[in-house]
DNA sequence: CGGAATTATTTGCGTACGCAACTATGTTTA
DNA sequence: TAAACATAGTTGCGTACGCAAATAATTCCG
């Protein structure tokens, strides 16, 4: 299946790769604490707080969220039952589809998010691109794109056809 | 504590910042999928034996592979349980400093690193550095250095001041 | 030297999350 | 339209891991 001959990583590949992955570790670590300490708030809280706040009507459908926090089904609903818990969402039953739920983000939700923001934007800032000058910020975001493009094609196509039937 | 006043992110910026996140996101999914099925092996038990490998006899100390895999010090006690019992890792106390332990990569984790570094690095390669020429490898290295420097100081002046102690 | 502080690791406990099975609803098809 | 299939979300179960406390060994002073 694999070829036996490899092509192992030269030192700038694997000074790349290793940096890009411990940068993310760290990253996520102390954005994490920061908003944890200073607001009560999981990082993971807080991304599904900051797309209900970006949605129409406040609203999202569970799978929505799911995909925009890269969290499978199950998980984002445990994460919401916290939520909801604090009374920051809602679930509500989506009315053109009453197998689905609306999660909706309640005007205490929309406070929490709004005082916990410049805790999380000053983490982003200070951690990451206030390391970078303008142009630099827009350079990565070009870099990173080709390989997120090539994952997000790859993750499609996987889904269409999950598993070879032969000889069916 | 915060301004008042918060610099949202601009366009560029949001774009690097979530293209960056999802990518992480994505690599991480799918380099420990495409090693758990092919090998049995998850992500961060293949990180593992890759830092054994490239240590001096094989050996590192629990508290440096703790660190080098970006995981707590328990965390890596129960990584490596399941690499133990799986033949692939033995802990031996450290000759010099007895509270201390050293994992060792036995033969059987060496031959298994070596049959499954083909898969990851292919997928290292296909999802990653292949979307990318040479220079922009380089490039995109310096430029998540940045921030890694920026964190990695972080940590370390943190660790020095864990507590400011007022009036004491 | 001998106790206090430090360091290395493990363990108890709680949280987060993925997968597969399940429930409920919606869609297709014959 | 009824049965088969598909889809949305939740739940049971197992795994991974962080924090804080526990344990054990070392170092630092006085």
């Amino acid at each position: 299946m694999n070829d036996s001959k490899v092509r192992w990583l030269n030192a700038s590949e694997s000074n790349t790769w290793r940096s890009f992955l411990r940068l993310n570790a760290l990253l996520g670590v102390k954005l994490d604490s920061d908003l944890i300490s200073n607001h009560g708030l999981t990082l993971a809280e807080y991304e599904v707080l900051v797309h209900l706040s970006e949605a129409v009507d406040y609203t999202l459908r569970m799978s929505s969220l799911a995909e925009l926090c890269n969290v499978s089904r199950s998980g984002l609903t445990r994460r919401l039952d916290s939520l909801i818990r604090a009374g920051m969402v809602v679930k509500k039953t989506c009315p053109s589809d009453r197998r689905g739920m609306n999660a909706v983000l309640t005007a205490k939700g929309l406070d929490k998010i709004r005082v916990a923001a410049p805790t999380h934007l000053l983490g982003v800032r200070e951690y990451f691109l206030d390391q970078l000058d303008d142009d630099e910020v827009k350079e990565l975001g070009e870099l990173v794109s080709k390989p997120l493009k090539r994952l997000l094609d790859k993750v499609m196509t996987d889904d269409q056809s999950p598993e070879p039937c032969f000889g069916e």
